[in-house]
DNA sequence: CACAGTCTTGACCAAATGGTCAAGACTATT
DNA sequence: AATAGTCTTGACCATTTGGTCAAGACTGTG
């Protein structure tokens, strides 16, 4: 009944594993296309399946679209997630920058079908903008607030703060081509990305009033 | 023989007035759903014309994206534009924040368009982003090195920099409906636009090590 | 090994897409 | 006011689009 993980030496892939693959490459066409640009025969060609098949896993291309939302939003804000407000804001902030750029590095699809939902309007997260997003940051400001009238770290609008830390994160999911070619640099590995955190954290800390201050140089 | 500005009081627009307004309607309809995504029916609605009139001004989808394109990439980075070493840092990228943010706010669309072609893997810009863009890139880096070098700032990846202050100010535009949600505000006028360019700038100078300090509270 | 349920797929469809074309409307020049 | 050139547009076209369907393949169960 319940479908199992295993699957023996057999000719066909379990349906699930389809379906999962059938998910995965609609994320990669979404991500590039938009849900307007983006193609049923493309996903199909990049799962390796006909096009029926993706219709009997999913209703339509809206729901299909609807399903890559979901596990995007689901894997969006899993840093964060519980802070203590006794912990250190730097060391806090830092794994914050941190995994969101690890995450931009390794799932950049992920970010850019985020990207293109919010350029296009939000069509299909205005509810969750105004509720479960919203909820979440609110608590984090509230954290940093906390920080702030401690005399923790510097003044500054906490609500702009996590924006730049997403802007300046996902910028490099979002803009990669860009990134790269002004970096003259192949492809976005792991050197690229520590580099790029070391500086996204230590310029990001200092704006904090948290400089480490191992000044360079 | 050369078109004139002026057009008496007559039935017909002149045509170069049709051929601006169908670019300015292509622009919003590529910024909002991309290249494949843009619909040239909606194009033509938008401007108010039929659609095959399109297609006398503009040869083609592609001909037209890439007029688009263009007029885009002119008014990109006007500002920043002719820097002068001896001047004072902070003045300079004060100004450059306030610049490329007043921009995101006064045409978002234009900022989508280029979002939308970077995500999507800069399939028409490649050249632009080796050629160009990078030697504007390191005209900029160049002078922002000296500065370093004179002690004048803090030691930070300029070509880093840069990519952040692009990335903070076009989130405004990009993510123009998340701002505003999580913001609790309905439009992004000229209030929201200055407390965001005063959060930036002091932020980004206090990372540069250059804050004014005139600490708020 | 037969049977029922699940999953796959080649062939197909109505609607929408980018683009064309030729007839007509407007404008400036003579 | 006739004419030549520019610009506009309704009707149309080949192709592609998201989606369907019924026939078949595979799988676990009795």
């Amino acid at each position: 009944m319940v479908s199992t993980e295993a699957r023996s030496i057999s000719s066909r892939p379990s349906s699930d594993a389809i379906a999962q693959r059938i998910l995965a490459s609609a994320k990669d066409e979404f991500a590039q296309f938009g849900y307007e640009g983006a193609r049923m025969q493309r996903v199909a060609d990049r799962a390796g399946v006909p096009k029926p098949n993706i219709h009997y896993h999913y209703k339509s291309k809206r729901r299909l679209y609807l399903a890559v939302l979901e596990t995007t939003i689901e894997s969006w804000n899993r840093a964060f997630d519980d802070v203590d407000p006794e912990a250190n804001p730097a060391e806090v902030l830092e794994a914050f920058i941190r995994d969101k750029l690890s995450q931009a590095q390794q799932d950049p699809a992920a970010s850019r079908v985020f990207a293109n939902e919010m350029i296009q309007g939000a069509p299909n997260l205005n509810t969750y903008l105004h509720t479960d997003m919203q909820a979440w940051l609110q608590t984090r400001t509230a954290v940093i607030r906390q920080w702030m009238d401690q005399n923790k770290m510097q003044k500054v609008d906490p609500e702009r703060l996590i924006f730049l830390i997403w802007a300046a994160t996902q910028h490099y999911a979002d803009f990669q081509v860009q990134a790269l070619a002004l970096l003259n640099r192949a492809q976005f590995n792991e050197q690229v990305a520590t580099e790029t955190a070391d500086f996204l954290v230590s310029f990001i800390l200092r704006g904090c009033g948290l400089s480490s201050e191992r000044t360079n140089t």
